[in-house]
DNA sequence: ATTGACTCTTACAGCGCTGTTAGGGTTTAG
DNA sequence: CTAAACCCTAACAGCGCTGTAAGAGTCAAT
């Protein structure tokens, strides 16, 4: 599929796919006249790039793993070191959720207060 | 206490302490010399803007609820308003709370496929 | 063949946050 | 008195993300 039908699927607009494409998150093979052309496959990597940055991974961070478990065959690559990123960023992702648990607390105290009376 | 001071026991730069200041979060008040004197309730309000907005929330966000919750007197103000700012966030929050465990859950499932091999 | 929708590249610009630098005053301790 | 440490303002700069515009080629339908 072309790039608009893409942007289309995912939500995701079409500058921003050539972006993640700057980036080396989406590698679309070329059309004879230059269109960028998308397999099904792109939809379910944009669709967790999108949820990954959501929970405020950068694009280099999710770059990192995303390779890995693109389904680009058998991974010889340094897996070791892959492994360590992802723990880290798990342990990111729970500190991020327990700040979130945090500050949601904050805000509902702040509703409390402002409730009574 | 003065802005050094602030910050080295609220570990936010003085950078971002005057920051938060044009930003309107932050109120001290003025020395002779024009140094900038703050009481010890600033302490808590700046750990609040932390972790608010270590949370993602923008300070223009924050600003909108911490007046409201400053100890700034009694509260005339649009609080209707307020209250309806901060159920919003409190909503906004769980919605990211929700993204980040689907993309930790996606981490840990690409954990399982490199682990297994 | 013309038109409208789509695509391409390049580049500028903005947002929110943060560090750094420049240039200058103030305070404190030796 | 001097030097170190601290404070002030103002401004530039970068990061990561995103929109928008300019200028040009391509495609599909009429």
């Amino acid at each position: 599929m072309k790039i608009g039908e893409l942007a289309k699927r995912t939500e995701v607009s079409i500058r921003m796919l050539r972006y993640y494409e700057a980036e080396g998150l989406l590698k679309p093979t070329r059309a004879a006249n230059g269109y960028r052309h998308y397999g099904q496959g792109e939809i379910r990597t944009v669709e967790r790039i999108k949820l990954l940055g959501s929970a405020g991974m950068t694009l280099a961070t999710i770059k990192q793993f995303l390779p890995c478990v693109r389904g680009e065959g058998p991974v010889f690559e340094p897996c070791d070191e892959l492994r360590n990123v992802l723990h880290e960023q798990i342990e990111f992702a729970d500190q991020k959720a327990a700040k979130l648990a945090q500050s949601r607390a904050i805000l509902e105290s702040f509703l409390f207060d402002i409730e009574r009376q």
